[in-house]
DNA sequence: CTCAAAAACCGACTATTGGTCGAAAAAGTT
DNA sequence: AACTTTTTCGACCAATAGTCGGTTTTTGAG
């Protein structure tokens, strides 16, 4: 009865790994049960098809980011800390190194795409709230914020999502950001670095 | 000699209406053969693969929607309706009516992202142009042109694709375009009604 | 017009895929 | 032990993208 459960966390692990280092499309189902030792009746006794079995990978994935995130919205930092901290948490490339490698390698789209979609989902309540609490507070100036908000998360995804950024994209996007949320011209693009980190200006 | 070039286009725009009709993954080689009347051979002599025959049929609509973008380029037009008439250009929605149905349901997602970044690919350099001359004229004022243009266009293409946007998300859109490229406030909001169109309000 | 080379075409075949199913083994319950 | 439930098994299936050797059709040079 408790047998099951280890069994799926297995399989769901296994599967995370696999679809990580080389992708959701080019792992077959018989690579994962023969990975894992067990039978194919017994896969599909766990996962009613492989792309729900993506989704709930995709599930624990997101959670982690999720917890991550919602422990800067619990620190003693004001919004615009917690603003950057909130981006930069739902913005894989921090994890494990090869994370994103595979994720955003031009396979792998599918993946991509709802590991995306369903990151912008959950964080746009998350940081709705730091905005609004950043107006309270003054910080911030502007109207329709989960919009604003989602703008925001979106940009951020694409950009930095490749591998390829440079220097000049993350100045317009700390300029965006500025001008999107009515903050104080500096107030952002002061903390910069907490961002792009160093990955070389390309050409 | 010729007949090859006359079957290629006929295939490619059966593949056309077929990916756009039922999704490209939806679509098997054997439907579209069959539909062609021709073996599965003369399929593969004409493309390595299915995945660059999408490729190729991608590149058809592209085409499309470039001379499309490249006559707005050449109107006599200020720069702010230049912009606006480009954006729109490159937004699907308005070819066909089923056109973005397909493109945006939840299976697609890879025909979806590989237009986007094509899209994307090609609009960049014809709306910096666009930019530049707004520039000249003292309409916009902004540095990091293509940075900038890319992060509309991301945004343009991310939102407006979808058919659950708001009036609110318009809204914000324009503020974000004024800001983004210095234009004087109010100076695109006040045409905002032709991205929108009337998509009605959601919930 | 002839005819060989090039282009176009054919369809049976393969390998791999995601998924099904009925039955059997394990584990738990009484 | 006798049963019920959970878990496992693996042969099987239908669909799929792609291959290949051979055949027909087109074409253009002589």
């Amino acid at each position: 009865m408790r047998k099951g459960e280890r069994r799926k966390e297995e399989l769901l692990d296994i599967a995370y790994r696999m679809f990580i280092s080389k992708g959701y499309e080019n792992t077959s189902v018989d690579e994962i049960i023969e990975k894992a030792g067990i039978a194919k009746g017994t896969y599909y006794y766990y996962f009613k098809s492989k792309e729900q079995m993506l989704e709930e990978v995709i599930g624990m994935m997101i959670e982690k980011e999720k917890r991550s995130a919602e422990e800067v919205l619990d620190m003693p930092l004001d919004p615009i800390m917690k603003t950057m901290g909130i981006i930069r948490s739902f913005t894989p490339e921090v994890d494990e190194q090869t994370i994103e490698e595979a994720l955003h390698s031009p396979e792998n789209i599918v993946m991509h795409e709802k590991v995306k979609k369903r990151l912008i989902e959950e964080a746009v309540p998350l940081l709705s709230q730091v905005v609004e609490e950043g107006i309270k507070e003054g910080l911030f100036y502007c109207d329709h914020i989960p919009e604003r908000v989602r703008v925001l998360l979106v940009v951020s995804n694409e950009i930095f999502n490749e591998e390829t950024f440079t220097e000049g994209d993350v100045l317009v996007f700390m300029d965006m950001m500025e001008k999107m949320l009515g903050a104080n011209p500096g107030s952002l693009s002061a903390i910069k670095s907490l961002i792009g980190g160093d990955n070389g200006t390309k050409e």
